[in-house]
Parts: structure tokens; sequence; C-alpha cells
DNA sequence: ATTCGTGCAAATGCTTTGCAGCCGT
DNA sequence: ACGGCTGCAAAGCATTTGCACGAAT
């Protein structure tokens, strides 16, 4: 649904995503916005961010375990370490030159392209 | 873990997942390998599906909702109608052309691109 | 004043897990 | 016979939802 009216929490959790780079879980966010709006509950921000995505501010990031959500609603790629669980952006791929020319599809409307596999940092350790 | 001794339930879950192309949920398939074997648990299918999963015989397609599974291992796209929730497959784009070059990556194993959007039997209709 | 957004708690839905017994090796 | 795999049921988590109240317009 649209979004009506302005209200704290909302605007506190859009912050929140939009000054961090590290692709938080909903719980993550929780945890956060908590230091802000000490009792805001879980149901305000799940209804906020389906809310958000909704309209196109808040990017979900779905990688196969609890969804991410991410601030930069710019269609990019991301890479996730399937050893430390991490999820990091991906500068040096132009997922914007993607173009999809299928049969079935009437519109793309956004995208998201995950890697996975080893980071550098995880190498090391093993 | 690894595959250590066949199992009738595994070899079904396997067939049913190699015969489909419609992207199954565990339900679905559930449901489906019921017809062959009626008492089977779904607890035995979610653990055959990541085991298989973990032995690269099975892909997991994470699109936001509920996880998909996918018997072509061979990485390729996918578009997922937002309004009837269907996920094709994309034939027309060459996804294993993509290559990763970012610092922080070591190895690439494996990676899912899913295109959002609207389908053309969903446009006819609204 | 209206009604959308919130906090709380219960409910839901998907997935995992403990356990005793069965089956493949 | 050993130990992995199974069915069953309970538990675990993430997410959603109903409701009465508070807040934005």
């Amino acid at each position: 649904m649209a979004i009506e009216r302005k209200s704290k929490q909302r605007d506190a959790i859009i912050n929140e995503l939009c000054s961090r780079f590290d692709h938080p879980t909903a719980m993550d966010l929780y945890l956060s916005v908590r230091e802000i709006i000490p009792n805001i509950s879980l149901g305000t921000l799940y209804r906020n961010l389906t809310q958000l995505e909704e309209n196109g501010m808040v990017l979900r990031i779905p990688d196969g375990s609890t969804d991410r959500f991410d601030g930069n609603v710019n269609p990019h790629a991301h890479f996730k370490c399937t050893t430390c669980g991490n999820v990091y952006d991906l500068m040096n791929f132009n997922i914007n030159s993607l173009t999809f020319s299928d049969e079935i599809i009437n519109k793309v409307t956004n995208y998201s392209l995950m890697a996975f596999g080893l980071c550098k940092n995880c190498n090391k350790i093993n």
C-alpha cells in the first residue's frame, strides 16, 4: 500500500538503512533502530520494510537465508561469502548493462544478481 | 555432509526435480513426491534438498519469498512475475559470460540472477 | 474528527531437529 | 552389525496479523 503519513519510526528505519552498507537483516535493523526509538516493535519494522520496498525506497536482497535490505535502490550486484555469510557490494560489475529479451517478459522492473563463493578474508583463515 | 548411501526417497526427489521445469517450492515437491512415496515426511524432503544442494546436484533459487529449487544446476537467469509469482527460466540471457573482478572475491562458485517484473500473461489480464 | 501507523502479543508458516527404528552396505 | 537415513512430532525462527490506542493530517 501507499505511504500516506510520515512517522518517526519509518524515518529512523530509512535513515539507518541509508547510512550503512553492510546489508543488514531485519533483526540487525531492529537492534540498531532501537537505540534511537527504544520501544519500536518488530511488527512495525517489518510493516515498514515491506511498505518501503513496495514504494521502491528500499531493496530486498534474497540470498537463500534470512532476507537482507539495502538503502541503495540502484540495481547492483552482490557477493555472498558462503563461509562467513557476509554480503558485499560488487562495484566492478556493471549490472545496468544487462538486457532481457525473453518471450515471457512484458516488463522488468528490478533485478538482483548474487554471486556465491569464498571471500579473501575467509581464504586466509582456512 | 556427503551422500553416503542411496535411498528411494532421495532418488524420487531428484527424479521429480529433474523432470519438471517450474521451479517448485519444497511444499510443491513434497506433494508431488508423495504420489510416489505416500508416507515420505517433510523432514526427509528438507534434509535431502539441503544435502543435494551441498553436493551440487540441485540449485536453490532465492526469490524473496519461499525458496524454490531447480534440477538444472547450470547457472542460468530467472524471471519472477511479481503479480502471479511464477518463476521462468531465461533462455536468451547468457549468464555464463559474466565475470567478477572485485577485490573482496577469492573465488565465485555459483551465482543467481533473478529479474522481477510483469509477465505477458498477467499484462493481458490487467 | 478521521483513519493511518504503532506496540504488543498471538498466530502463522517454513524449516530444522531429536529420537527410535529401519534399511543399505 | 554398523551407522546413515527415515517418519514422526516437537521445537525453532522469521515474519505476519488482530486489536486497541496514539498520532498525523
